[in-house]
DNA sequence: CTTGTGGAATGCGAAATCCGCAGACTTGAG
DNA sequence: CTCAAGTCTGCGGATTTCGCATTCCACAAG
């Protein structure tokens, strides 16, 4: 089901430092409750419990955790298309001068819904995310474009979705 | 921020017929009531129907109408990097002969996070999640490359993720 | 071996939330 | 006007959430 899935990517990304030293690599049974979260994040804790053998307040706690670590945000997320967004696109950016800076701005605007920076012909990878064609023209050539430090872009219009997924640890 | 965000993408898609033709567009309220569960996808009911206007029961059915009909789903969504993926890349892929099936053997692997069919100088983008080189290497040569249909890919590791959103309506 | 300490799990009421349902309103069709 | 469908509201009863004190456990120190 699902010519378009419900959409959208995963959390805002907190600070390098943060999340990456303490992470103590999570355990099977966090592993199991995040599953469990992924199919409902609305379970109820004691079935969570029920599930991966644990009391409803020792899920509670570990929940509350792996929130506050920033590890996984519980969240809806919607299907662009019944949301009013029509047109995406993937862009490839290249840069002269410095990517991060680059990154930032477009990571500053709100179209952008994905920004990566990579190795290969590209340095960016940007997801874009518009109401119309006007929209995305508009979102990519005029803004993207007047970036300073973006010599060239290059645009891929999605014409259609397959697959969306955020089922980690699930493999 | 966030050299690693808590990540993942949506929904998965559900066929194309159902959503796409009973999408009635959604009014503001259902809006209101989607920002507030992108904010937080465990907030009462009730505090809900307070921030927009709404009964507690209200609320509740309106919220389980959109999920019924594939809006939005409220899911835990997590951090690749945490949950043990060190590697992620985006692919993209050109084909020869039907696109759509290469696209379906695609998705079918567990690895491959994002399919997207697009316009452009690739027929196909998807985002590669793994846990480290050698699964990299081996899912980008020995799968993707195996697929029938693959004429050629291009590959684009990821360095650090800037942004991910999931904030539609937000705006 | 005994003691001490920090982290995590458990048990348990009290408060809050969820859930199903019946009734009231609104709207549009016939 | 009447009927049917779709929503919203109000309301108990069942569940769930929440905070807290207690118990367990593993481990390091004495």
């Amino acid at each position: 089901m699902h010519s378009e899935g419900v959409a959208s990517r995963s959390a805002e990304p907190r600070d390098s430092n943060r999340s990456r030293q303490h992470t103590p690599q999570l355990d099977a049974v966090s592993l199991a409750i995040i599953e469990q979260l992924q199919e409902d994040g609305r379970r109820p804790y004691a079935a969570i419990g029920k599930a991966v053998g644990l009391s409803e307040a020792a899920v509670r706690q570990r929940v509350q955790k792996l929130l506050d670590q920033g590890v996984m945000q519980i969240v809806a997320v919607t299907d662009p298309l019944t949301v009013g967004f029509r047109r995406q696109a993937m862009v490839g950016v290249n840069v002269e001068g410095d990517v991060e800076s680059v990154a930032d701005a477009l990571t500053a605007m709100s179209e952008c819904e994905y920004v990566v920076m990579t190795a290969g012909s590209f340095d960016l990878m940007v997801e874009i995310v518009c109401e119309d064609d006007d929209h995305l023209l508009e979102v990519i050539n005029r803004r993207i474009r007047a970036v300073p430090g973006v010599r060239s872009t290059e645009s891929f219009v999605y014409l259609k979705l397959k697959k969306q997924t955020y089922m980690w640890g699930t493999r």
